[in-house]
DNA sequence: GCCATCGGTTCATTATTGACACCGATGTTG
DNA sequence: CAACATCGGTGTCAATAATGAACCGATGGC
């Protein structure tokens, strides 16, 4: 079927940091032929999943896969069983906390909570959390078989001076984040942020995806640090626990002291 | 791309009260051949926009949706502006508040809000509303230009003893809610349950979807009739504002009283 | 122990797609 | 202002990809 891998490629071009594609370019970011490309997004957008902005001609996502989220989410709920986690989550913690899943080999991050106040961390619903930079990224590299691991193109793209990009330092740190249960890291993805996360997990006991309280790093004291990683344990394993899911018996996390993880 | 129209009639096949569907039932319903299905369905899965279920190997959207949803929302907000206005319409009527859109010919629920109290109006997100049956639907053909409701195909289902189906009265009804400015409709999809819609633009004057507050019938008094109304009023136009829509110059809205509704 | 139906597979036939050249329109640039 | 580049979009036809009847083995009802 390889008509609809080429239209779902296409669809995947389109990100939250560029909603609007032009034909030509989204023909050459794909390597179509232009008129191939065109037919594609004019077979999408009859069924609504391509929108033409009438002014630019420039192609963007459409409204139908809103209607599909939703028919899934109410017999697969997931969105509806994150979101009040991560309320809990940012009450507990006072930080922005965020949950994200695993879509075609990329975190996707589908929900937020934002603290009310005014130095906070932020990030975009949608946008994709680089597996090698971010905390979600690590604990879930962390918790998947080899198997899951080896159908995930690597990247290793750099996000600031402190992103880990060679493959050995960072299985080391995938290996420490195994045994300690939890993820964490600073600045690797945004300056002067620290993230920390855990993964939840599906029937089969692989990770379906992350939750994450980011904070400044400046804030993180050894008793944030503290009530974070139990806030994290209780709210994944609660996830897991919803939606049907397997803990693995790998899993026995155990909080380490700031000063061990800097060590 | 005849190839993307069958892949996406597919996915059109799930549905809140059908979520799940197993391969042969599939092409049945689809009226394909089976091997040309399972194709699909493979080459759906592996883009995570179908998943199946490892017991009884039926069928279900999957997650994908969630992402490119996610995404769209990012740039082209809906549901986020949609969610509030519920809120307070609920608020404002103590009563079920609910959203919609149309997509592919068919209002989809996309936001609830549903009051603290025992008897109250239900539906699922993701829903269907019939256009012919609703006050969201019949609002919306009201305010629809001719060009847009002559590509949605008919559909006159029975749902309640009281459900209108004779295209004349229809018309009629729609005539009276374009005057009016607003639907309102009792148990003609669910008995002893009246709803009252209002619709929402797009930046063409063309409705997108509709708002609707839901009341048990019996407690539909004339102030609430009002409050409602006013409430609807208010919400409808303030995310057409916010979404960049135009609302069109045939919308010139007031407030009947319920003696004049019946009458 | 039979029959129907399930999910899934195979392969010759047939319809769809990809590549290219081309259109008019809209900037851009010396 | 003229030459040029690029835009969105279209028509054509050889090359490629999808189709569907027949066929598995497994399961379940009778």
């Amino acid at each position: 079927m390889k008509t609809v891998d080429k239209a779902v490629k296409l669809l995947n071009l389109f990100s939250v940091s560029q909603p609007e594609i032009g034909l030509s370019e989204l023909a050459r970011m794909a390597n179509y032929d232009k008129a191939a490309t065109r037919r594609f997004l004019v077979a999408l957008q009859n069924h609504q999943f391509i929108e033409q902005n009438p002014e630019t001609k420039a192609y963007r996502l459409g409204i139908g896969f809103l209607h599909l989220a939703k028919v899934r989410e109410a017999s697969m709920p997931l969105e509806s069983i994150i979101q009040p986690a991560l309320v809990r989550l940012m009450e507990q913690t006072n930080e922005t906390a965020h949950g994200s899943v695993m879509v075609n080999g990329q975190l996707s991050s589908i929900g937020v909570s934002f603290p009310h106040r005014g130095n906070r961390a932020h990030l975009e619903l949608g946008e994709i959390l680089p597996l090698h930079a971010t905390a979600s990224g690590i604990v879930f590299q962390a918790f998947s078989s080899e198997a899951a691991l080896s159908e995930i193109p690597k990247d290793f793209s750099v996000y600031t001076d402190e992103t880990t990009t060679d493959p050995e330092s960072l299985k080391q740190i995938i290996a420490d984040t195994k045994k300690r249960g939890y993820a964490i890291g600073g600045g690797s993805y945004c300056n002067e942020v620290t993230g920390m996360a855990t993964s939840y997990f599906g029937s089969n006991g692989e990770p379906i995806g992350s939750i994450a309280v980011a904070t400044p790093t400046s804030r993180l004291t050894d008793e944030l640090h503290q009530t974070i990683c139990n806030a994290l344990f209780a709210e994944s394993q609660h996830i897991t626990q919803t939606i049907g899911g397997q803990i693995p018996s790998s899993y026995q996390p155990f909080i380490t002291s700031l000063q061990d993880y800097a060590a």
